[in-house]
DNA sequence: TGCTAATGAATGAATGATCATTCATTTGGT
DNA sequence: ACCAAATGAATGATCATTCATTCATTAGCA
């Protein structure tokens, strides 16, 4: 009853086949004895390292968005300058992307999710990342950079939302038309210094 | 066998029916006899009119991006100016949001996922509700008013994402502490002049 | 050391619950 | 009376989860 060994390798094997499983066919189309075999486990192994099936898809966030708010974390530190935090920003998520697209592909689809499945869930960690995005915005802000009259928590998602769009695109279609730093470039861009030629203001 | 009368009252009750469930639990978790109960019919009634539970998301999805696609066509054309047309975009696509919160939800979560359990399925409607917006961008640069070293197919999903993302927040967190032209203002302010205060290109 | 007992991790077949779908029957309109 | 439309109980397939059993390892003891 008492679930075990939360850092064996074991368990990481099974997070590792589910991470595969659950982006190639999605959490519901997923069936447990296909992460074991993946895993090379016996089904009811499973459940000696996790409740049950939710429970694996839960644990799945929390490993790997620790890893990649950690991440983002220490790469944003490295830039004094709040311009060059937010194409840093940029540059780091979409890199994540294409390094971990199953990550990324579980994220995007079956995190959406989660809220409607597993009512208890709030993904405190996502928001953590999303607002490492509004911090920097109020830093420009009172650095005098950034305009005054940007909502930080309007902008944050309106960024994240941008990246994320376009993270989409990249899982979904294999075919890379554009490489990742064009597009984190010409994100950045838009959010910096606008379509628009020459602003009048 | 062959299903009837697509356009039939009882065809579309069925289909608001759905939108409602599938808005609540999603896809999965919908049963097919909750979507007969709340549109007052039998189980089996469903099946006159649709092939399968996977037919009752397609042709929601169907029914509902042709009225949003036709909207929007109608809402741009009225405006000459491709700035304009921008902040259109993104004015009507919130207020649809608002508007109909149980259609933006399935869009956002199940349309997410049909290209894992639907795999002919290839959401035509949304390609050209995307490419709207790049349309104007190019409209945009030919009037000589954006700046040319814009890739319109990363920008629409850039500003598509974005307004995709604040209306996320919009459906799932039942509190709205910004309106809808708020959000929309900003949204396209961001794009159109950029968060920098005094753009030195 | 050599032997037996105890442990608990791992297994995978069996269970039981859950629906999507079907179809024999009924209903209601003409 | 006829026929299409509608019904909803019955069917059968699909898994998530359980649990009796196996097996390798360790502990205890002489």
């Amino acid at each position: 009853m008492p679930i075990k060994n939360r850092n064996g390798e074991k368990y990481h094997r099974i997070i590792a086949a589910a991470t595969k499983v659950f982006a190639r066919k999605g959490f519901f189309l997923a069936k447990v004895s296909d992460i074991a075999k993946e895993a090379q486990v016996a089904d009811g192994t499973i459940y000696l390292y996790f409740e049950n099936k939710d429970d694996i898809l839960i644990s799945l966030f929390e490993e790997q968005m620790k890893a990649v708010l950690e991440n983002m974390v220490q790469q944003i530190s490295q830039e004094k300058d709040a311009v060059k935090k937010i194409e840093k920003f940029a540059l780091t998520h979409l890199r994540l992307i294409e390094l971990n697209k199953n990550m990324a592909e579980i994220i995007q689809v079956e995190l959406r999710q989660s809220s409607k499945f597993m009512k208890e869930y709030k993904n405190e960690k996502f928001m953590q990342y999303l607002n490492l995005i509004s911090d920097v915005i109020r830093e420009g802000q009172e650095q005098g950079l950034f305009k005054k009259d940007v909502i930080p928590d309007i902008a944050k998602r309106a960024f994240f939302g941008a990246l994320d769009e376009m993270s989409r695109f990249w899982v979904l279609s294999s075919h890379k038309k554009y490489d990742i730093e064009t597009a984190a470039k010409q994100i950045s861009e838009y959010f910096l210094y606008g379509l628009i030629k020459r602003p009048d203001r």
